[in-house]
DNA sequence: TTGAAAGCGTTACCAG
DNA sequence: CTGGTAACGCTTTCAA
């Protein structure tokens, strides 16, 4: 196209051998360890290395080699911290490994993540870390016969396939029977995108565990969220308008509850005087808002671990050890004792 | 090593000429366009890859051209808003460019970052943006005699490197100006870590603003912080604990502000009725904090894509056109005329 | 212990 | 318009 005043190239492995005096293969034993080689010559090669600075072409290795030495990382969206959180623990499984993480996002659009999930084989990677996402299993299955594959919010385990999926359901059973256990009769419910597996998983738990308590179900409070804080804020203002009465808000995810409790403090509702809020996640920031919130820990970094492991595991050959990673009460102060 | 249940092998070219009869320099002249092929063959070889679902491997392609069509990435803390905003920045621009990021992290310490950029490097990466960091502009300038380099938080233009700096000096000064206008005296300052470039000139900008008002800077009323939240809580306590008098605390990032908001909630101060508080960076959160927090916004996602725009000028031997991208002050809910 | 040579999957040059 | 061939930088037999 144009010419470019180009880089200064980088040194071969060639170029390696010749300064040294000695043939490709010796200097390629010595760096992969492969063979016992003379003491000289390996002085020589190291030399040669050193002051070329030498740095063996990665692209090269791979295409002889058939593997990259890459795990491919198919996020959602790389704002969000709940998947910002999920890469730090893939980060952390694969430091040290020889595997670097490719990183790409989907988006939330099935579509475009297969197409994501295609490049990331094209760039042959030797595994892949699906975090969430819309593709279906039977599409991940049918990937899985290339290459192994760990997704996570899903229990899939054929072949070459695993799933790591936290317990939702559970998760909001936990937050509901807090509430509950606090005192809280009438609490309303921000639900995430129905599309989404979790969302549904989240309303389920919070049914049952009014159902447990011998409450009765009202679809008067649950009202629909869309995993933002957009969705929040909307939602405790439509609670409000159609004036149900309620003493607690369990908001289908953190940024949910950040919304919902920006709703009050523009109506000069107390939290959790008046109301009493709880979210779900978990995130870095639940920390830190006024109140701190009381929320559901999903172990989001711990998944992202040990996807990430899994992989690697399924990579040696060797068997997977999954174990079920527990969601968490966190107790901070959004929520707290009807009077 | 151990043997595993191998994955079904990807199809070659070759495979698809062999089905498609004819050699494979046609069929990579149909993948490329890069010379005219009659209509039958290329039909012919179209079917093929259609029912092998053949995909060129990316290796390969990369080791031949010389060009991996990666840019590589390093940045410093995947689960920080700045950084992360930044890469949806880089992400936007590479859409459809036909380069995919390769993203890494340094974790702010300068032997890392330089090992991260080696590592990319080995693989081949055709540009490299660098999101701040701590390496010095001398190591930058070694990197980029090999390829094109665009770092942040940088004032570099050699060759193939580029820097893109935000004007921290002119933000500081707008939140401090801004809060003197609406009457406050005494303003507080959590600082952050000096080895910031960034940290330094923030505080050199309160200091320049408050001269230019003609008050007289008062060190006590500068705490050091960490760029953390923890960092904004414990100065505020440290502040509140040295019985300084202020009506205005900036500080030197969003999290810092969440932090010192939380330690003024803690001991029933209000914010703003008692004390302002104004952040800078204006992270997504920043809209749902209680009250909406006032900062001053760092335009980092178009800083992202300007940075990966400009490498792709570079590698197109195109010549870059950096602009200077403008801070901005956001006047939301936390700060408020001293009555 | 060492070197020569073949080949990983592509592309590009050269004939035809 | 098309095919053969060499080469990208590396690893890995196979001989010596």
């Amino acid at each position: 196209m144009s010419q470019s005043s180009h880089a200064s190239t980088a040194s071969t492995l060639h170029e390696v051998a010749r300064i040294a005096g000695v043939s490709p293969s010796t200097v390629s034993r010595i760096l992969n360890g492969t063979a016992r080689v003379s003491d000289d010559k390996r002085k020589a090669v190291e030399a040669a290395i050193a002051n070329l600075s030498y740095k063996p072409n990665l692209l090269a290795q791979g295409l002889k080699k058939g593997r990259a030495m890459t795990i491919g990382i198919l996020t959602q969206d790389l704002a969000s911290p709940f998947f910002t959180e999920a890469l730090m623990g893939v980060e952390a499984a694969l430091a040290g490994s020889g595997y670097a993480p490719l990183i790409v996002s989907g988006h939330w659009h099935a579509d475009e993540e297969a197409e994501r999930v295609e490049l990331l084989m094209a760039r042959r990677v030797d595994g892949i870390v699906i975090l969430s996402g819309s593709l279906s299993d039977k599409q991940i299955g049918r990937f899985a016969e290339r290459l192994p594959i760990v997704a996570t919010g899903r229990r899939i385990d054929t072949g070459q396939a695993r799933g790591i999926a936290l317990d939702q359901l559970e998760g909001a059973r936990l937050a509901t029977d807090y509430l509950l256990e606090l005192g809280h009769r009438q609490i309303a419910f921000i639900a995430g995108l129905p599309e989404h597996d979790d969302a549904r998983a989240r309303l389920a738990g919070y049914r049952a565990a009014l159902e447990a308590a011998g409450i009765a179900f009202n679809p008067a409070l649950v009202v629909q969220g869309n995993f933002q804080e957009s969705g929040g804020l909307l939602a405790v203002n439509e609670l409000l308008e159609t004036r149900q009465r309620f003493t607690a808000i369990f908001c289908a995810n953190d940024q949910t509850a950040y919304g919902a409790r920006l709703a009050l403090y523009r109506r000069g509702i107390r939290v959790p005087d008046d109301i009493s809020i709880i979210g779900f996640d978990d995130l870095p920031n639940s920390n830190y808002t006024t109140p701190p919130l009381t929320t559901v820990r999903q172990p989001v970094y711990e998944m992202g671990k040990q996807a990430a492991r899994t992989v690697l595991q399924l990579l040696n050959g060797e068997t997977p050890t999954l174990t079920q990673l527990p969601l968490e009460l966190i107790m901070r102060e959004s929520a707290r004792r009807i009077l």
